[in-house]
DNA sequence: ATAGTTGCAAAGCATTTGCAACAGA
DNA sequence: TCTGTTGCAAATGCTTTGCAACTAT
């Protein structure tokens, strides 16, 4: 995989925030920086950079994809009322694959969870 | 929500199987029974009944959503290998949502979690 | 009677791709 | 130099929608 300036761009684009921005809200803020950018560029890279690893790709529901510049493992959670969407701080529970292997004779190669409420903003 | 003969074929359809149909693959066996039934018909009715809590989407990855005529709440895993989804039996963990609410202040309505591995078919 | 539903076809929208020009190694 | 990458535009594929004809209640 080259280093290309815009590959660099997206991906520090995706680095610098905790909102998970979606692929045309991404392309905007690329698109500051190399006003010539394409939607082609966008997509391509966020797909090498995901199945590199250095990134990840949230399907929450029904809508576009997300997308996440931390690529550590961890939980989402998504306000049903505003929409935001953040990480959550809580440790990945390990324990449950192996229980799940235990029972069920499946090999279990990793897990995702995601959650959904009020954010403190829009509980109150 | 009227009961139409579409709509009932359509549910039914989910009812009787344990694989995760997409709509394409579902549009298919409703036409079996149906044979002049429309996709439109197909889409407007497996949002209404998962709007009413009917049925489940899922959003695995990206592809096109899967649905479950399971509705109750319920884990699911993915074969990396063969693609098939099969519904998990264990029970979901309700005390995490508590803790999550404990340690961040948000109010958690529900969780989903999802498994992704080898199954027993595809492991050797 | 009448409001919800259907079939059909067209539209919508996110994402992917073919291709010629370009650029990083 | 030479293969990977870009910008552009067209294409793809899933899903939604407008509309007139139907149908459950």
């Amino acid at each position: 995989m080259r280093k290309t300036f815009q590959r660099q761009v997206i991906l520090e684009e995706l680095r610098v925030t905790k909102d998970h921005p979606r692929a045309a809200e991404l392309y905007a803020r690329v698109r500051h920086r190399i006003p010539t950018v394409s939607f082609g560029t966008v997509y391509r890279n966020l797909r090498m950079l995901r199945d590199q690893g250095l990134i990840q790709e949230l399907t929450l529901g029904d809508e576009a994809s997300r997308w996440d510049g931390n690529y550590s493992l961890h939980y989402h959670f998504t306000c049903q009322n505003c929409g935001q969407v953040q990480d959550l701080e809580v440790e990945p529970d390990s324990r449950w694959e192996a229980k799940i292997e235990c029972l069920t004779g499946l090999a279990i190669n990793h897990h995702r969870a995601e959650f959904y409420g009020l954010c403190s903003d829009c509980r109150n």
